[in-house]
DNA sequence: GTCGTTTATGCGCTTACAGTCATAAGGGTG
DNA sequence: CACCCTTATGACTGTAAGCGCATAAACGAC
């Protein structure tokens, strides 16, 4: 990384990994994607993916540290948005990653025989 | 993700995350750093990390399993490598994250007094 | 005020995995 | 062959975190 020669301090690769941590599991994931689609409350949430209530809450809070996610509250209703692009520019860059290294393997098994 | 507007499939996702995993360790964002500067051997990286030898050879491996390291050998040992520049491009492009979100909380404070 | 609705949180269970130690496996050298 | 060096792996422990249940807190409607 630093693409200068040199290395990160501890401190930013402890950022690092705490960021790529959230987009680790699955569920986190999904949120955001069911937010792509356009700003909802929790009840939405929960129809779009069967998560409880409270799982879902706990996700969203940690997604609205990183700035990944906020709310505007409507009464006691929490309408979640997300209006950051970071999460899709990451996975089209692991997609193209995925696809590059199957081609790699694909030439490879061509190459043989 | 997808930015056409369509989820996608639980399957990508949890490759995706799986991805993710993998930086979500400091450990293993470090060994990467530091095969950055050049190609070395496990014990080059015990000097560099202060990491135990199987651990060190555990987290490589699943480096490699995800295409973001290989190795040669040379005789029994072991030069590892990475050749791949996504970890830096996503690294990139969290810190900009990080920049941006800073400049706006920055910006906010400067408009309220 | 009470009741119903929506979100946040304390508690507990369970699983995943980082990290260490000890050991095995593979190759070099005498 | 025996001996040493380097890497890979099985067994184990401890800890972090996902996930649900139950409950509390905040707000609106009546």
């Amino acid at each position: 990384m630093a693409s200068d020669g040199s290395k990160p301090s501890p401190e930013l690769l402890e950022e690092f990994s705490q960021f790529f941590r959230l987009l680790s599991e699955p569920a986190r994931l999904q949120l955001l994607c069911e937010l792509k689609q356009g700003p909802q409350d929790v009840a939405a949430l929960i129809g779009a993916t069967g998560f409880s209530q409270s799982h879902i809450s706990r996700q969203l809070s940690q997604l609205q540290r990183a700035g990944l996610v906020c709310c505007e509250r409507d009464g006691v209703r929490a309408i979640w948005r997300t209006d950051d692009d970071v999460v899709e520019d990451l996975c089209n860059l692991v997609q193209n990653h995925f696809m590059q290294r199957l081609e790699q393997q694909l030439k490879q098994l061509q190459a043989v025989p």
